[in-house]
DNA sequence: ACCTGAACACCGTTCAAGT
DNA sequence: ACCTGAACACCGTTCAAGT
């Protein structure tokens, strides 16, 4: 149906996987369509409203399909909660460009809207009460979006080795904690084990919340 | 002193706070300063290293200055670890064009080492093992930073009063949790509060691994 | 040493015009 | 209904030239 849409979105996705968000403009949506930039102003409102969908689209792939939501949903809470995260990193991981866009645009779509609700869900079944749910939902889905961007941007890997010049003089002079600490210092070449250990933290901080 | 230098960056600043981060272009931040745009090639870079030299301008005023810091140290490292949340989250809301670029670049600069310094110091204090000092270090810095981020750039401010267009149809329908939930969605207007509550949260979280 | 003019290869978007 | 051409008001950056 709306073919040309379709079209369109498939389009600027192609692009922003290849060659990242900056690569998506307008002019070269276009082209990759076979289409002067101008045609496509009768299908998108405008480039936010292409960016918009770029990640109602990705969205729309985080959950199972409705129907066999109610139908087993075998695992506990917690299960749940994690699978949902692990799933939003992969999801950056994968489409690294995404980051910036999931923390300026709220979820008002329907396939966001319909990720909080098994956020609350999971929230509620695990005992939290109810006038605490939505800021533990916002807690994690910071942490969850926040993790996953702050490993795709580079902004994880600092540590110490330093990519930039900036020039020796101190290789810890003036800063304790740093020298004390050398040996961990090094960024662990696994996130993944780290993210699953700060997810199990901030399912315990739930837990806690939830006995309270 | 590089007086030019200073000229340009203060010219960079204003106009990011008046005109957010998308009216820094070096045509305009050139015309601030009553030059020729290619004349600032001379003092910077180019935008990606002005851009950094605005983070490390903020980042420079997030602490007290060195002197006084060894000589006091009053607090408990749990208030000094929100005193300097509440620094990042106050930085941000005052320019927060600083947000996004947070995310994007690594910790690199004398300024950003300081802070985590600070940080590692406190987590010590804490009980915290070496081994996990790092990673906590990430969690906290991610969650202060997310909740900043989130908060500046409208991704709290979804609830449900759905400010776009998107077409009735389900006021709540097909979102058990939300339609339980109603009476808790509305976004409290004060989010320092919330702000308060979740590093409350996060802090009990380290004191957590520190007794393991 | 510091700055300028002109140019290159781009942007998003509007508007009148075509079929 | 859908698309195009030309234009407007922008970008970052390079390069040769000026003082």
């Amino acid at each position: 149906m709306g073919g040309r849409r379709e079209e369109i979105l498939e389009a600027a996705l192609a692009i922003a996987d290849e060659r990242g968000l900056d690569g998506v403009s307008m002019r070269a949506v276009a082209e990759r369509v076979g289409v002067t930039p101008m045609a496509l102003y009768r299908h998108v409102g405008g480039k936010a409203e292409l960016l918009d969908a770029m990640v109602g689209h990705l969205l729309s792939a985080l959950l199972p399909p409705d129907r066999s939501r109610d139908r087993q949903e075998p695992q506990r809470w917690d299960e749940r909660l994690a699978a949902l995260a692990r799933a939003v990193r992969a999801m950056v991981r994968r489409h690294p460009w995404a980051a910036p866009l999931l923390f300026s645009r709220p979820a008002v779509t329907p396939d966001a809207v319909r990720a909080v609700d098994v956020i609350y869900d999971a929230l509620i079944e695990a005992g939290v009460p109810d006038r605490e749910v939505p800021r533990l939902e916002r807690l994690l889905s910071t942490f969850v979006i926040g993790f996953a961007a702050s490993e795709v941007s580079g902004r994880f890997t600092s540590g110490d080795p330093d990519p930039r010049g900036h020039r020796g003089s101190h290789p810890e002079g003036g800063f304790p904690a740093h020298a004390r600490l050398t040996p961990w210092l090094r960024l662990p070449a696994d996130l993944a084990t780290e993210f699953e250990a700060d997810l199990d933290d901030v399912l315990r901080l739930i837990e806690a919340a939830a006995g309270r």
